[in-house]
DNA sequence: GGCAATCTTGACCGAATGGTCAAGTCATAC
DNA sequence: GTATGACTTGACCATTCGGTCAAGATTGCC
């Protein structure tokens, strides 16, 4: 062995322990940010729930506000993955289903995630405000592009595009961070997979119909 | 005056103090929650922001959780006089028109109450769930019966209805909730009076068009 | 076995927070 | 004017919370 690979493995061990550690620690931390808020979650209720003493948290993640950061980045890279999938060179009622459908499924495995999200644009992204002005800014313009090709096309109808970008964000997330009154108007159950299978099925529907492109038959 | 009178006075006189103070702390209370969340928010900080001691806070509201409790309810009161908005006696198009414009105008007018009802629900609905439980599932189960006999009356496509409303409910309220991250990609700006006219016009007209009905011109 | 680096953890600390209180001010009724 | 009740407020207290630390356990390598 050389110096390069002892140093590699015996980096890679430690990150192994580090990266299980690290990852436990952000699972609890994301649960907690959801359910309580930033300002509501105690260092304590995050370590009872990864089942690991305070002080530990403390090495693995400085301060609160850094554990905070890095949950919201690992949320940030789910959320830039759902973005990546709406595919311009498809047709709109294409491209846009499978988008509906990406974004559904983020909401379905991603709850907390969700709503940690949620919170913090609420309370005016202290964390992701570079990628807001950066990234999704430039995402929009292009997509703004696209679907303004798509109207002069006569693809579909007439419509400012961004305001169908807030309806799919707005619809596709609210059954992740509204899901506790889903759930109530559901008779107190989680919704189950045909739930959300009607969900989707709906939403692409009225979306697809919304923008004049006949939805695709889904008998 | 009668003893009546004299007492009625007396007491609203000290209703006037009493109701002036309440609603300048209820005030200042809605928006240091909204910004900050339960957890986050400090009396001291909601009390800079009455520009009133904190002492006189404990004086009208005992707790931090009774004060929390009286922003929920005063928004509670917002949310069901646009609940009652939806009118059922007018066809599909005049009704949902009217009902979403009702609702946009709320999160207009009422951002913060918005953010903070946002964030009660997200939690798990400490302070509402009662209502949740009465009040709105009693309203759905209204509403699930007018949607559907639109349906059979063939003046609406087929859909489920509370994924409707749900649609409604969440692109309405997504302009409170995610103000910050839309001004970012008005370039920084509060929406114009022009840019909610807009956003109004297209998320009706969607809806309108997603459920099968022709939207009402407005050129 | 022994060394070095990483990891673990109970005990502890200063600061901030929700809440209390008693002394005082103010308005009103007579 | 003075007694009564409502309102105001600075000082104070107990608790909780984020964060530190030092002593010890564990792991990997020669």
């Amino acid at each position: 062995m050389s110096d390069k690979d002892t140093a590699a493995a015996a980096n890679g061990k430690k990150t192994e322990i580090r990266l299980a550690a690290e990852r436990r620690i952000l699972d609890a931390a994301e649960k907690v940010f959801a359910e309580r808020g930033f300002g509501g979650a105690s260092m304590q209720q995050i370590a009872d729930r990864a089942e690991l003493p305070k002080a530990n948290l403390h090495y693995y993640f400085s301060t609160k506000e850094a554990l905070y950061r890095q949950v919201v980045e690992r949320i940030l890279t789910i959320w830039l993955d759902a973005a990546d999938s709406l595919d311009v060179t498809e047709d709109p009622a294409t491209a846009l289903a499978s988008y509906i459908d990406t974004k559904m499924e983020v909401s379905r495995k991603h709850p907390a995630g969700s709503k940690v999200w949620a919170a913090e644009v609420m309370h005016g992204a202290p964390v992701i405000q570079v990628y807001l002005e950066t990234t999704l800014r430039e995402w929009m313009a292009g997509r703004e592009y696209i679907v303004r090709r798509w109207i002069d096309d006569g693809l579909i109808v007439p419509i400012e595009p961004r305001y169908l970008f807030y309806m799919i964000w707005a619809t596709t997330q609210h059954y992740a961070d509204f899901a506790h009154q889903i759930n109530v108007l559901n008779d107190g159950a989680p919704m189950s997979d045909d739930d959300w299978l009607a969900a989707k099925r709906d939403v692409v529907a009225v979306i697809l119909r919304g923008v004049g492109v006949i939805p695709p038959r889904v008998e």
